[in-house]
DNA sequence: CGAGATAGTTATAAAATGCAACTAAGTATT
DNA sequence: AATACTTAGTTGCATTTTATAACTATCTCG
């Protein structure tokens, strides 16, 4: 039997820095849209990916040199006008990555885009950034997922800003680090990160903590008057 | 280029029976498996379908006779070994369906499973059921997405029921009115529910309503003490 | 050593929730 | 026709959670 349809992985790899959001692209290396800026992504390979996990850390292996710790299911895009070359199905990935580990590869050969501010992509890629800022929108409301775009220690400050620029709007203080000490996921470092200020308490995720959950959401109201930029 | 790689759709339709969840399989008309109960699946065929949701309709439509109305994306199993024909994706639905308009169709081609007492299943197939049923359960906590599982007109007792049902345990009566009426989703009909005791007033979805959110989770604590057989 | 800034805590009024007792409306029984 | 029984639906209130704001703490800089 003669399907004609092609299967490919993408990967939406998201990480913060100075307080954005930013997508990871790669220059296109062959047609359709050779040169362009795209997500990673390519051909599952039947022969070598044991499934489509496989598939999508093999594409990162060896398009970006690494494979991001936070690797999660996103969404199948699958439709016969996606890609000029035929009925396609995307599996799709999203990734979270913090900066550091990411700048710390001497690779060259990623580009980082600040996520509300995308050109046009190849293919239906920026479908499928608004499906992975939404799913982490979603998903920060009521989890501990933003701290995977962090470095492994932090402050709450920072873990706060995270939150609030996903969110898109800010949080109450007090009522940010109740909820967050109440999961117990994160335990704090011995070192403070000194600043101009009072220095700050630094935290790191619990070992053996995995995706911390909240009973109830974090961001019912925001805080009035005020807004994040 | 070839790529060897099977796709296909798969769909999960769940439905409420005199209080108890079940699932709609199909006996397999063609090898492999041939005459076990499945999940209603089939391929993708890229010169009909414009998508993967619309290969899951036609497959619904040519199979069971009907589409049913909750229809959403639940995930993709992709792997070298779910299929003995070869690498296979299947990109998952699931459907939600009240029991009379399931039982209103005089096919006679469906079963219906009591979802927590399957037998085993052809391919990962009961691994989809338990993605979709985690999901209904999940998506549970915090929308109206229970509805959809009874008729166009219920009772409240009969959501909470369902409520029940899915999530596994009790609800407080008066807690879950209050949070069921503050979505606003619901309108009274002019009708009730005759029976031996007091008639309850039937409730419908509110027409231009879609999916209503919950601010919170309905289920945080259950009832002390009770629990659902 | 005081101003400024950020970190972190505490107090409290308001809102939401859990729980239990209550009223309402029907049928069945005597 | 009075009463018991059952399910529908409401009400009241103590408790918990939340939003908000004011407070204290600790650093650097001038």
């Amino acid at each position: 039997m003669e399907q004609n349809v092609i299967l490919t992985v993408d990967v939406v790899l998201l990480t913060l820095k100075e307080g954005e959001l930013y997508v990871v692209l790669l220059r296109r290396e062959r047609d359709p849209y050779m040169g362009q800026p795209a997500l990673p992504g390519g051909y599952v390979h039947a022969d070598e990916d044991i499934d489509s996990l496989a598939a999508a850390k093999r594409v990162l292996k060896q398009k970006l040199g690494f494979v991001s710790p936070y690797l999660e299911q996103l969404y199948t895009f699958a439709n016969a006008t996606r890609d000029p070359r035929g009925w396609s199905a995307s599996v799709s990935y999203y990734a979270l990555l913090n900066v550091e580990a990411l700048l710390a590869q001497e690779s060259d050969r990623f580009l980082l885009y600040q996520a509300d501010d995308l050109p046009q992509l190849p293919f239906d890629h920026n479908r499928i950034i608004d499906f992975a800022i939404k799913r982490l929108r979603d998903k920060s409301t009521y989890s501990a997922l933003p701290c995977h775009l962090l470095p492994e220690q932090f402050t709450l400050s920072e873990l706060q800003q995270a939150y609030e620029k996903i969110l898109g709007h800010p949080l109450d203080k007090s009522a940010f680090r109740r909820k967050i000490f109440e999961l117990g996921f994160l335990e704090a470092t011995t070192e403070t990160r000194k600043g101009v200020h009072r220095p700050a308490q630094l935290h790191r995720i619990r070992p053996a903590k995995n995706l911390a959950l909240f009973n109830r959401t974090i961001d019912r109201y925001g805080v009035s008057g005020k807004s994040v930029p």
